[in-house]
This record gives structure tokens, C-alpha cells and sequence, in this order.
DNA sequence: TGCGCTGGTGGTGTAGTTTC
DNA sequence: GAAACTACACCACCAGCGCA
């Protein structure tokens, strides 16, 4: 693995945030910094639109590394291609075949885009009066021997290592300087939008052999396509600069704790934090690392489903024609099919309680169907495990309405997560110093539920992976049981164990059983959570501190 | 522990619809 | 009519789960 350099704050703060830059985007001079970057040659203005006339991966290559841009790419048809930006308010579209036509959009779209233009007119600008100059010079033909005119003049925006108005700077001094003077800026500085450059753009040709690499390698797919994220990667700058606090896994009180309302007065002081990281540290430990998001809840109407991807169907309409097959013995059915097997509740004797292993959030199918349920049902409390969430989805897509979200999302790998929704009347808050996922990944989130008319309660969703170790009852899950019996309320511990409740001769159910016990706590949950035609289990369970709850 | 199965994810291209 | 936009089918990869 090649060595990281030390995270520097340039690589985070979004250059187009930047007040000065937003002054460089403005100017007129904006064109000749980006002369320097042969990839911006494909940039044409014509008429009124914007075009870029090569392929995707020099447009990538573009938009990382010229306007500095972070974010993600992605195909909606139609031979477009659609760029958003995770550092600026921009959505960038291309529309490839004829017309070529790019599309900004966003507040900080038309920046750039006007920027653009501006880097269009003057580099056009710029060529025809160097084309009159040297036409005139090489009549000179003491000059001529030292010319590559036609590469200068004509230049084809090929040249990818070197500059379009540099190609040879020992035989050009003499025309291209005085011609144009700023280009002493890109030495310095190939545009200013980009990270520093070293004076041959040894940047640019690691990127353009990357994406040659690309094209002439294996398809890729899914994962392994995003070009513009894997630069990003490649180049150590930050995916999610805004969002990454270092995390303590050994120490639950240095969890961060993370309100969005505050994001913008914290921002700096993270951005301290992450440029002043060891270069040694695994990127896992600093990228993304949240595991708690506290959202209010705003009512909003549901804008993440599609106007035609409405809840009809029982699954997803991508499956229609090959639907997951309803077949016994697999967890992965929808809600609706398993609304009377996999959710377990305890209608208490003042809230209304349920936990589900909803296997994935990030399902609209699932999401549309967990808000129908809520809404049907009216839980004041729900709790969700296996939620398989990461910093890629806000708490505000998943939201539901009425209710606060509390998720503690898995970030060393996919799956697992565990999230709660609780009733905005209820006044909920939670317990820092216990929520947080083991070494292990024993998810633990404790929520302190508090209504004038209820009594007040401490909630927990306990997730244990099938790979997770037992001792974690022992050693994760008790201390914090621990402490939070001090505080003198009732606890209810809901989530999915792994531990059959069913086979009492089975090793797992033994060690549960013997927690409950040494614990003094009660199994609420007696019936099977999950059954099939062969088996039934009783994974989901809900546990309480005193049996009046 | 390894294998097979499965759904989620995100890529591609095609075709249809809407907008200008 | 072209551009812009949307929906869809298909494909490959990944990770989790069940099972032998």
C-alpha cells in the first residue's frame, strides 16, 4: 500500500467555500490558471452551452482534479452522466453523444459554470492572438528552426502530461511569455481549484494512466467503477470531510456524539482534528467516523421515492420479474410478510414497544412499509437492528415522521446497524457514555426515554452479529447494564442476539440465559420470531429490568 | 470453514416520455 | 425534432446468512 501523506487542510476544506476562492472563480484570470491543465481543453463553449467533447474518464479527471470536485458519479441512462458534488452545492450532468452538452446546477453550479465560460472565452481569446503572433513570428526565419508551431497553435487537446501552451518551454520562451504572462501562475499553481500540483503534472498523467488502466482493463461494475470516488481514494482526500471525527472503539466516552443542527459551528474544529491525524492510521479510523447521528425530525414529505416507484408491489419493481422468492427459511422477505413473524412487541402498560430485524433501511420497499407499519401501529417506541446503514445515507431519508431518529451506524464493514425511532412527544435523549459498538460490533445504543405522563425508561437495541464472540454479554453488555441500573429506571433491552431462545440445550442460549439470570432480567418474548416450514427460532427478544414494566 | 444462495448496490444500454 | 429526463432490464460484485 502506498504510504498516505499527512492529511493537510487543503484537502478538506471545499475549495469553493473558500472565500478567496471564490474571488479566483470570479475573476477573469480564471482561464489562464486553467490553461495550464491540458484536460480543460476539452471544455468548449459554444453558443450557450457548455460541452465536453472527450470521454468520461478525462471528464472525471476534470472535475477531480481541475475543479477540485469531490463526489460521486452515477449512470441515470439515457447516455448521461451525473456528478454530485459532496463538498459543493453542485449537480453536474453530461450529456454524451451529439450535443456533449454539460449541465451545472446548484448554487455552486453556476459558479463554476460561469467560471467556465469565462475559461472558454479567454482561452479562445488567448490561441487566436497567439495563432496572428506566431504566424507573424515564423515569417522570422531565424525563429522558424525553433518553433513546433503546429503543436503550439493547433494544439490538439491531447497531450495530457503536458500543457497545451507548453509543449516545449526551452525552444517557446521567447513567444509564449510575452504572449501570456500568467502563465508563470501555473507553475505555481495549475488552477485554483486544484490541490497543489508538482511543475511536471505528474498528477494529471497518474490519473490519465489510471483511467487508460480502466478502460483497457476487465469491465468494472458497481463497486469498482466509481473512477472519480476511487481518485479520490487514491489521491488521500477526504470522502466525507465534514463528517469525520476520530473514534476511540476502546473508550465509550469518546464517542462523538453528533447533532446536525451544530454541523457548521463543529465543522472547523473537525477539520482540525482530521488534518492533524497520524499518517499511520488506518483510514477506517478517521473516515466517516460517526457512529452516532442525533437528527430532530423535520416534517417533510417523503421525497426519496421515485413518483413511479410507489409501494404497490410487495418488493422492489426492480425484482418484478425475477421477485425474491417468498421462500421459507430466509430472512430477506419483505415487511409485509413478515409483519407476523419477525416483529416482536410488548404492548407495555404505557408505551408502546417494538423492535424489528428490518435487514436493510436502505430499501425503499422497507423504508415505505417500516413508516406504513409505524403509522398503522403507532409504537411510540420502535427500535430497528440491522439497519445496514452508513454515513453514504442522512438520517433525513430515513426518517419518519413524528418520531426522533437514533441510529448507530456499523462503519468497518457492511451490515449491521441499529437505529430508534421514538415518539417526538416522548423527550429522548441519548446516553453517551454507553452507546457505542464493540471491537467486536455488539451494538449497544442506550436512549433515556422521558414523558410527563409516562414514566421515565431506558431503552437499549442490542444487536450481537452471528461472528460476534459471546463473552461480549459478559464483557460488553453488562457493564453498561451496570451503570445504567444506577440510575434507578426501568430498562428494557430489545434487539436480535443471535441466541435461539428455543434451544435451551444449544451453548449460545445457555450463556444468554445465564446473563439473564446473574442480570435479573425477564425475556419478555416466548413465542418464535421466525418461523418456516422446517425450523423456528426465536432470535428477537426483549428484555426488561422488572417485570411491572 | 467453505460453499451456495440471496438481496442490495451500482454499473451499462435501450426505449419511452416530457419539455422546449 | 432534439434535448432532457425517466424507467426499466440486465449484469456483476459484495456481504450476510444458512447449512453441511
Amino acid at each position: 500500500m502506498a504510504a498516505r501523506r499527512v492529511m493537510a487542510s487543503s484537502d478538506i476544506i471545499p475549495p469553493l467555500f473558500d472565500k478567496s476562492r471564490k474571488e479566483i472563480v470570479n475573476s477573469s484570470t480564471i482561464g489562464i490558471d486553467f490553461l495550464g491543465n491540458a484536460l480543460s481543453n476539452d471544455l468548449i463553449y459554444e453558443g450557450t452551452r457548455l460541452k465536453w467533447c472527450n470521454d468520461l474518464d478525462s471528464l472525471k479527471a476534470f472535475v477531480a482534479e481541475v475543479l477540485d470536485l469531490n463526489g460521486k458519479w452515477c449512470s441515470p441512462g439515457g447516455g448521461s452522466k451525473r456528478f454530485t458534488s459532496s463538498n459543493a452545492e453542485l449537480t453536474l450532468t453530461w450529456y454524451s453523444g451529439k450535443q456533449n452538452t454539460l449541465l451545472f446546477q446548484g448554487k455552486d453550479g453556476n459558479l463554476i459554470r460561469d467560471g467556465c465560460v469565462k475559461f472558454c472565452q479567454t482561452r479562445d481569446g488567448v490561441m487566436k492572438s497567439s495563432c496572428k503572433q506566431v504566424q507573424a513570428l515564423s515569417k522570422n526565419s531565424e525563429l522558424q528552426r525553433d518553433l513546433i508551431a503546429p503543436n503550439i497553435l493547433e494544439s490538439e487537446p491531447t497531450s495530457i502530461s503536458r500543457p497545451a501552451n507548453q509543449v516545449d518551454v526551452a525552444s517557446q520562451q521567447r513567444i509564449s511569455k510575452p504572449q501570456i504572462p500568467e502563465q508563470s501562475n501555473y507553475k505555481q499553481s495549475a488552477s485554483p481549484f486544484a490541490a497543489p500540483m508538482n511543475n511536471n503534472n505528474s498528477k494529471i498523467n497518474k490519473n490519465t494512466l489510471m483511467n487508460k488502466n480502466n478502460r483497457n482493463g476487465h469491465r468494472n461494475n458497481g463497486h469498482h467503477n466509481n473512477s472519480g470516488l476511487n481518485q479520490c481514494k487514491s489521491q488521500n482526500v477526504s470522502l466525507q470531510p465534514f463528517i469525520s471525527v476520530p473514534v476511540n472503539n476502546g473508550d465509550p466516552e469518546s464517542v462523538p456524539f453528533y447533532d446536525t443542527n451544530r454541523d457548521l459551528q463543529n465543522k472547523a474544529l473537525q477539520i482540525n482534528q482530521i488534518a492533524n491525524m497520524p499518517e499511520k492510521q488506518p483510514i477506517s479510523d478517521w473516515i466517516g467516523s460517526l457512529p452516532l447521528i442525533e437528527i430532530p425530525i423535520q416534517a417533510k414529505n417523503n421525497q426519496h421515492i421515485n413518483r413511479n416507484t410507489s409501494n404497490k408491489l410487495p418488493f422492489p419493481k426492480r425484482h418484478r420479474t425475477k421477485p425474491p422468492s417468498y421462500r421459507t427459511g430466509h430472512r430477506h422477505q419483505s415487511l409485509e410478510w413478515l409483519s407476523h413473524l419477525d416483529i416482536v412487541y410488548q404492548l407495555c402498560k404505557r408505551l408502546k414497544i417494538a423492535h424489528l430485524n428490518i435487514r436493510s433501511l436502505k430499501s425503499n420497499t422497507h423504508l415505505t412499509q417500516l413508516r406504513d407499519l409505524a403509522r398503522r401501529e403507532n409504537f411510540d417506541i420502535l427500535t430497528i437492528s440491522e439497519t445496514w446503514l452508513n454515513t453514504s445515507v442522512s438520517s433525513a431519508e430515513v426518517r419518519i415522521d413524528g418520531y426522533n431518529l437514533f441510529r448507530l451506524d456499523r462503519l468497518n464493514k457492511r451490515g449491521g446497524g441499529v437505529c430508534t425511532y421514538v415518539r417526538k412527544e416522548l423527550k429522548s435523549s441519548v446516553l453517551k457514555s454507553l452507546t457505542f459498538i464493540s471491537e467486536e460490533n455488539f451494538h449497544q445504543p442506550w436512549i433515556n426515554v422521558q414523558c410527563q405522563k409516562f414514566k421515565s425508561l431506558i431503552i437499549c437495541v442490542a444487536y450481537r452479529p452471528p461472528d460476534c464472540p459471546l463473552h461480549c454479554f459478559e464483557h460488553t453488555l453488562k457493564p453498561n447494564y451496570m451503570e445504567a441500573l444506577v440510575l434507578n429506571k426501568s430498562i428494557v433491552i430489545l434487539g436480535d442476539l443471535n441466541c435461539d431462545g428455543l434451544k435451551d440445550n444449544c451453548v449460545e442460549y445457555k450463556i444468554m440465559d445465564r446473563f439473564l439470570n446473574e442480570m435479573n432480567l425477564t425475556q419478555l418474548i416466548k413465542s418464535p420470531t421466525r418461523i418456516t416450514d422446517a425450523t423456528q427460532s426465536l432470535l428477537d427478544v426483549i428484555l426488561v429490568s422488572s417485570k411491572s414494566i
